[in-house]
RNA sequence: GCUCGCGUAGCUCAGUGGUAGAGCGCGUCCUUGGUAAGGACGAGGUCACGGGUUCAAGCCCCGUCGCGAGCUCCA
């Protein structure tokens, strides 16, 4: 035994401390100033309490504001601090969890009654007094007897202490009045919380099982300083007004209506003409990479779907079937399609293969449809109706990994250079609902790794993400904001091909097992473009613009002159109109500017004797070019070539 | 699906039991303008739907549908 330890700092430095000594006192003795801004401190790689006594050698890191692990420190103290006060106000109220999340925080409560609006008022005045009482946190360790007797009136915390192993250290913290069962750490003292702000309540499951109680969930959010938060509370702001629901109706790109049924899209004009161009954008670029299109039909017998595994592993997520067609045979019903991998598979299989034709690349823009639970939709971004670009690769084993290193530069393409988005990949292994023997999923799970591992791809891990018939590489996009959706997929599948005996004949003349690569890269035309909608803030590149010029003559006898220009610019496939109201020429810009029109080529005397426009850029606000038609055509064409993201340049 | 909240004109929203409102948009007319809202007049409502309470319901109660915030689930 030693009354000795080294304390290791991050600057490479070695000092002597008797044991028990904490990281507070090492901090005192750096300096006073680093004392006073310490908040917790790293331990061997662990974020401590700063007075939790070291009793060995370590290395220590002193966490200060700069440091981002505080943050989370700061914003798990802030649910205590929450909890605090909830349980001052409410005190039968039973304590869930509180985590420190992304932002923000949250606690769980079980309560006779939902918060409203005006309790979290009333809570976070009461959370300013608990900063204000300057509660020191502090950390206790018991055992298991004491545990149980200090929250024998909390049956939440019971259930959660009866599941920590015998040699989990239990650790309790008080601030003030409260004490929690929890593994810390907290800041120093309630006083260290400054700038936060609770921001609404809802349901949540106990322990995320929905066949378990509701709690309600108070969300909040802290910071270390105010500049910090407004720009956190500005940034919601801005996300309200990129809601692709809310775009998507002043820009009248599509409506979802009562009469046609939740989760559906009904594409109006503007957007379809962005559905349109995705489309045909994609479609030219796959057939440039050797796939070939192919079309099915939207509903097929019921029977296809339990060959292919989907009912019943699927069901849920399915329509009911339909009644036999009239004239078919006693007991056929049908379905309508959640995937297509059935109907390529069967194209596939519709005459024999040879190993020469292999890869087999079959790709669909197909609507889909799937039964999701009510509660789970939301605008174009999670619908029932789905417009994937699916496709399906049939291959040998060895040509897997050239596949998917096919898909992720075509996903880079499209994603990342036509559209300048950001996104990061999830590999996900088996879900615990799945087709095929473990052997077999070992085998597609390796491949998929593989194939990230010799790459040098970095990726994250969904444990049980992937789909019931394959393992799963998952794009993640992150919009202009900073929030992340799932879009591009692949899916390496080996039970569908075994399910409908798929073939192909080798170059030893004997039949083998082709194995299938599902893929989708925008995902779905409902979710893409939704989310182009959030990352554009309605200000589309031109060559996605619904209207991308529009022509403005100034006084109603200049009317004909521009339509003859709406004409030109017709003519050579720009989307241009027309706006020819009995409206100032101001009101006219505004709405064209509102309407996020790339191009306004406004048209008066001067213009039309000169055979020039005044072109007005989006957002460039009064600076206008004046230009000679041809070259404005030129300039237009060029974008839309390029597919420029903005119409500047 | 679950918890809570919401549903009033095309849109955004006022309206706390006693004759349905505003702004924008829309229509007509006047105005013919040089880069983000010119003016006048007018049309427009089964207050989501179905029950109930009340002398009286947009408003109170119950149910259904839809939407929203989350939870769960997913492209």
């Amino acid at each position: 035994m030693t009354n000795s330890i080294s304390i290791n700092l991050p600057d490479g430095s070695v000092h002597e401390f008797p044991a028990g000594t904490t990281a507070l006192q090492v901090a005192e003795n750096i300096g006073a100033g680093l004392a006073r801004a310490a908040l917790a401190a790293k331990v061997d790689g662990e974020v401590w309490d700063l007075e939790r006594p070291i009793s060995e050698t370590v290395s220590l890191e002193i966490l200060t504001e700069r440091q981002p692990e505080a943050l989370d420190v700061l914003r798990h103290s802030a649910a205590h601090i929450l909890a605090t006060a909830v349980r001052q106000l409410y005190p039968e109220a039973n304590i869930g969890f509180g985590p420190a999340i992304e932002d923000g925080f949250y606690y769980d409560f079980e309560v006779e009654r939902p918060f409203t609006p005006e309790d979290l008022a009333t809570i976070e005045d009461r959370m300013r007094e608990v900063v204000k009482e300057n509660f020191p946190f502090v950390r206790e360790e018991v055992d298991r007897d004491e545990a149980e007797r200090r929250f024998k009136d909390d049956p939440l915390k019971l259930e959660r202490i009866e599941e920590l192993g015998d040699d989990e250290v239990i650790s309790v913290y008080a601030d003030g009045p409260f004490v929690d069962l929890c593994r810390g750490p907290h800041l120093p003292a309630t006083g260290r919380l400054k700038h936060f702000k609770l921001l609404h309540a809802a349901g949540a499951y106990w322990r995320g099982d929905e066949r378990r109680q509701m709690l309600q969930r108070i969300y909040g959010t802290a910071w270390f300083n105010k500049k910090d938060l407004d720009q956190y509370l500005t940034r919601l702001e801005e996300a309200r007004k990129r809601d692709h629901r809310v775009i998507g109706k002043q820009l009248d790109l599509f409506s979802i209506q009562e009469d046609v049924g939740p989760g559906q899209i009904l594409w109006h004009p503007r957007g379809a003409t962005i559905q349109f161009e995705l489309r045909r954008f994609i479609e030219d670029e796959v057939l440039r990479r050797g796939y070939d299109l192919v079309y099915t039909p939207h509903i097929t017998k019921e029977q296809l779907f339990f060959r292919s595994g989907h009912l019943p592993m699927y069901e849920d997520d399915q329509f009911p079937a339909m009644a036999a067609a009239a004239g078919d045979a006693e007991g056929v019903r049908y379905r309508v399609k959640p995937m297509n991998c059935p109907m390529h598979a069967l194209v596939y299989a519709s005459r024999q293969r040879s190993y020469r034709e292999l890869p087999i690349r079959l790709a669909e823009v197909a609507n889909v449809y799937r039964n999701e639970r009510s509660g789970t939709l939301h605008g174009m971004l999670r619908v029932r109706g789905l417009t994937m670009d699916d496709a399906h690769i049939f291959c040998t084993e060895d040509q897997i990994e050239e596949e998917i290193y096919g898909i992720l530069d075509l996903a880079d393409f499209v994603l990342n250079k036509t559209f300048g988005l950001e996104y990061r990949l999830d590999f996900s292994t088996r879900p615990e609902k799945k087709i095929g023997s473990d052997d077999v999923w070992d085998i597609a799970e390796k491949a998929l790794l593989g194939a990230l591992e010799r790459k040098n791809i970095t990726y994250g891990v969904d444990e049980g993400g992937g789909a019931f018939y394959g393992p799963k590489i998952d794009i993640k996009i992150r919009d202009a904001i900073g929030r992340e959706w799932q879009g591009a997929t692949i899916q390496l599948d080996y039970q569908l091909p075994e399910r409908f005996g798929l073939e192909y004949v080798g170059r030893d003349n004997k039949p083998h097992r082709p194995v299938m690569i599902h893929r989708a890269i925008y995902g779905t035309m409902e979710r893409f473009v939704g989310m182009l909608i959030e990352h554009f803030a309605g200000a589309f590149p031109v060559w996605i613009s619904p209207e991308q010029v529009r022509v403005i003559p100034i006084t109603d006898d200049l009317a004909s002159a521009a339509s003859d220009i709406h004409g030109r610019l017709r003519t050579v496939g720009i989307r241009s109109s027309v706006d020819d109201r009995s409206e100032t020429l101001n009101y006219r810009v505004r709405d064209g500017e509102i309407m996020k029109v790339p191009y306004m080529a406004v048209v008066g005397k001067r213009e039309v004797e000169n055979g020039t426009v005044a072109v007005r850029v989006r957002g460039t606000g009064k600076k206008q070019e004046i230009m000679p038609v041809d070259a404005f055509v030129e300039r237009v064409l060029r974008q839309i070539r390029e597919r420029s993201l903005s119409p500047t340049g």
